[in-house]
DNA sequence: GAGTCACAAATTGGATACAATTTTGCCACC
DNA sequence: GGTGGCAAAATTGTATCCAATTTGTGACTC
């Protein structure tokens, strides 16, 4: 299967590789390594990182560089406070319109949940959500949330890799499930809400603690163009992408 | 004044194009045409529209072309309803750090919205809305707030041309300025909501409209490359860049 | 020995050139 | 007259090359 745009699958691969932590935050995102280890030139590469510092993942500086952006403790409170508003709301939208064959789906990405391994856990918990919202057909304001969860699903995966926080989703999640089929609006969305806020708490503590581990683990090698290389990663990308056959 | 950026300057061009209204939506932005008029070769401009995209202004379909992000009436309203639960729930928590100071501003930019012309009136608006927010110290939810304003600033453009919904508008702020110095929460948030989700209606009544007439005044030009180039615009943006000295 | 200036190396930004893909115009054919 | 297919034209995607910018290094000065 051939490719139709190589600076799509540049994206993809480096989103993926960001996202489940394999690039960690402050790493130096060359162009030209990045290009020859994925077996293109440098122009995807550097459509990919301009897409990608959309996204909110990457840290453009003009004729410096990228690195994988860091988002400070606030911005991750404030991103969670603004999902617990906006759940909350599209969950009461959704509320009424929503039959007995959405709680089953709801249902069965739970039970998905319980086997899943770490990689594809955000994936799915995503979708339990978005299970949830989908009845009240704001589809915009779900395609916005899905941006929203993707971005702090990182730190989603960093959180859930330092502490075992699953077990507590999942009850939240079941028992918003039961009230949401009970269609008990005020009790749903309040559950809803401490769930992201809880959630939201608990994962800023994990960042601030796997920061500083990360940040002991790399005292040595100093600065370079005003942009540490971290651990020297940019994490060997080779065999990512098919090498073009000339 | 030399430019440090020729993307970031073609960024800022297109988007002032857009958002005035000088380019339309459904308008076809070939690569070699902008720039050619811009004085650039097509690297920038292709990252400009890369930025547009994630802003979401601009529309990119692959080996097809770019064309001005045309947004349904039901996505300009579902970001209204955002705008609305958001900036409700925002004012609410600005308010008991409100000072008088902040309301000064606010009025200030009031009396200055009164005098503005259509093409700053948009900005100002924001500046409004912002200057209410702002002491609630959440800096990123105010930034994405902005992004959400500007985007839909166009259409915003657009309903002020067509009606002149700005007396209202300013009835509407000054009402809201004095329910927040006197720190009633409830109905400084309610005449909010009302505010943006009465704009919306109007405004989507008025995008419907001038979609309409846009659309009456060009049946001639059948399909090119399954992108309309609408009245062949990409305006004449000649001049608006200090073309290269060689 | 510390500070400073100049130059070299590394890296990104941009322009030109070429390849790939899509659209469209044209012509045969039904 | 309409339709399908093929080739040319137009346009986008990518590679390579050059320019601009920043950082590192070392010599020189005080």
């Amino acid at each position: 299967m051939t490719r139709k745009n190589a600076a799509a699958e540049v994206v993809r691969t480096l989103r993926e590789r960001i996202l489940s932590g394999a690039l960690q935050e402050g790493t130096a995102l060359r162009q030209e390594k990045i290009a020859t280890e994925l077996g293109v030139s440098r122009i995807p590469v550097r459509e990919a990182l301009t897409q990608l510092e959309a996204e909110g993942l990457v840290k453009i500086v003009s004729h410096i560089g990228a690195i994988v952006a860091e988002w400070s403790l606030e911005e991750i409170r404030q991103t969670f406070e603004m999902r617990a508003v906006l759940e909350t709301w599209i969950l009461g939208a959704a509320l009424p319109f929503m039959t007995e064959a959405d709680l089953l789906k709801a249902e069965a990405v739970i039970e998905e949940m319980e086997t899943a391994d770490l990689e594809g856990w955000g994936q799915m918990n995503w979708r339990f959500h978005e299970a949830l919202y989908s009845p009240s057909r704001k589809d915009h304001v779900i395609a916005m949330l899905r941006k929203t969860h993707e971005n702090i699903d990182r730190f989603l995966h960093m959180h859930m890799k330092l502490t075992d926080g699953r077990k507590k989703a999942q009850t939240d999640h079941r028992q918003l499930l039961e009230l949401c089929r009970a269609k008990d609006f005020h009790r749903s969305e309040a559950v809803l809400r401490n769930h992201i806020l809880d959630v939201s708490d608990r994962l800023v503590e994990s960042v601030e603690l796997g920061r500083k581990i990360a940040a002991a683990q790399r005292p040595r090698r100093r600065q370079r163009r005003k942009i540490t290389p971290e651990a020297q990663q940019t994490g060997d990308l080779s065999g990512d992408l098919p090498t073009k056959p000339t």
